[in-house]
DNA sequence: CTGTTAGCGCGTTCAG
DNA sequence: CTGAACGCGCTAACAG
């Protein structure tokens, strides 16, 4: 391996002025930065970030925690994240936690001692003890996605309720009375919002929401399945549902349809989070879509403020609206 | 910041007695240990792995570096390569190229200045140049989903040719004579060795594959899109379709659907690449499926043992058999 | 079983 | 504009 001692060696200099050279710091001839730059090339030196970070104690890096990689809603919101860090000459590392607790406190565990200059996180379940972990150690975080109750911190998240109070609006002015809602575990904090804004929508139209007909799962196309089974042997049936996220949504969609039910003409159907036109044959779900890019762009922006001086202003929570978009599944108005 | 010193101050012991313990190296008494393990707790330490990896050489840290982070294929690579290094205890860091050979090595430098211990490289082009950069340097990488010609490298990838080759004459055997290959880009193996594949199985047939019939794109849906409408404007118009990924596979799909014209019924479609039950409403297309997790575990296997002191034995080339899965695109037998 | 010494490769500090 | 000395936090090598 090369150091730097070998550059300085081979250019006559002193390794301080290749340092110099290679961080743009400090003052400098042209000609000896021509001789330093030339005996980089020559030896093909590649400076070692580990001494580099271990003395400037900043490591450019961060870490971006999320539950479910394969979704596309966190996949969008990844490469919000990478553009975004990258602009800004960050290096992101990615974890997936699968929703489990365990596995985010080992991620935590491991992106510490990497010495990672900050943390975007999305919460495995909504408590506030990776926080706490976090900031004993003095880095700061940004929680997306998620509200995590009674932890003081940067939040970039969309607004659920409102969005699905809106779907179901939708619904109701189509006509329907009874409608399931297909929701995912309710100690996730977009689940529960999601739930309370159908649940207010049908209450302002005087239709209360009975408790039958919320079904808790997971986030995942194997429980939307599930619940939308359950909610077909409701009685009386409902002629609509909601589901609180795309993978419900179309385990529901293959549920429905396997019953030899159609939709929407036999059940209407609408959901959280828009599928990316790659993804299914046909745009066909109407669907409250989360600006999943632009969280991650807010995120991490607001997270490299925190890293550039801005470690004390007070803590901010950003709210994105989601943008309701009307397709097949929706249907047109009953009854 | 809580360093080695501190907790070996208040336990009583020189700091090397911590690290002996921290990582279990060397002797220690029952007594130190818990006296050491009690004062880590206490103070909330964090090794610091910057400094521990300057001192003992390694990081274990992977580098995966591939082309499309969108692509199920690649995630379920990724989460092979994922669990293998996790189990070993290496951390893996991912990085997207989108195909660029310029950001690709953008990532190259980055990772060698992190001093990762080794590469994973699903190369954007067919050229031995960041394979030669990456030994350079004196790290061991292994060659993930395609070929590099004049490279002497380890290589995990699927038979491409080969699979190709049974799509083709299972489509020859419905009764097809006429069959459009829509192929991503020629400089990518992959796609040069599944249109080999469909070449190989038209001529065994007596049917020469004409050149018209082969159309080259991207590995995308939207050319998928492009390459199906051209391909059916060919006269006389062919019966069948070979796309040579699942992206292609779901473009062409769409593109048949919007002329009116239905799938198999009018024209069979088989492809490279199965899609995850959960990304498509039904199971319907009839593909050649990698064991894109089993690939993704191989080459981490070899890579750690390259590692672990098998860096001077022979490159090895492993070579997955694609499956064949018969589902409805590529229909009945015809005329 | 435990400790001392030294140095990994780099950048901060201060002195020319 | 350039350089020498020192130390970041940790562990290899060598005592004892």
């Amino acid at each position: 391996m090369t150091t730097i001692h070998d550059v300085a060696k081979l250019a006559g200099v002193a390794p301080i002025t290749v340092s110099r050279v290679i961080n743009r710091s400090g003052y400098f001839s042209p000609e000896t930065r021509d001789r330093v730059e030339n005996a980089i090339r020559e030896l093909g030196y590649v400076p070692n970030t580990l001494a580099r970070s271990l003395r400037s104690k900043r490591t450019n890096t961060l870490a971006l925690i999320l539950t479910d990689i394969t979704n596309p809603f966190f996949t969008t919101l990844a490469r919000g994240v990478e553009d975004t860090a990258s602009d800004a000459g960050f290096t992101v590392i990615f974890c997936n936690t699968d929703e489990s607790e365990s596995e985010e406190a080992k991620y935590l565990q491991v992106l510490m001692q990497k010495q990672v200059d900050g943390f975007l996180l999305v919460p495995a379940q909504s408590r506030p003890g990776s926080i706490h972990q976090i900031r004993q150690h003095g880095e700061p975080v940004v929680v997306l996605d998620r509200r995590v109750p009674d932890a003081e911190v940067d939040v970039v998240r969309c607004d659920s309720e409102e969005g699905a109070y809106k779907l179901t609006r939708l619904l109701i002015s189509l006509g329907h009375r009874q409608i399931a809602v297909l929701s995912g575990p309710p100690t996730v904090s977009t689940a529960a919002d999601r739930v309370a804004g159908c649940r207010r929508a049908m209450q302002e139209a005087g239709l209360p929401l009975d408790e039958s007909h919320i079904l808790y799962g997971e986030y995942t196309q194997a429980s939307g399945y599930m619940l939308a089974r359950k909610a077909l042997e409701l009685y009386p049936r409902p002629t609509a549902m909601f589901a609180a996220n795309n993978f419900i949504n179309i385990g529901a969609l293959r549920a429905i349809q396997e019953t030899g039910l159609e939709v929407p003409e036999d059940v209407a159907l609408v959901g959280f989070d828009d599928l990316p036109p790659g993804m299914l044959m046909f745009p066909f779900f109407t669907v409250a879509a989360q600006p999943a890019y632009e969280m991650g762009r807010q995120a991490t922006l607001l997270l490299l403020e925190r890293l550039s001086g801005g470690a004390d202003s007070p803590f901010r929570e950003v709210i994105l609206p989601a943008e309701i978009i009307i397709r097949h599944s929706s249907g047109d108005p009953i009854g």
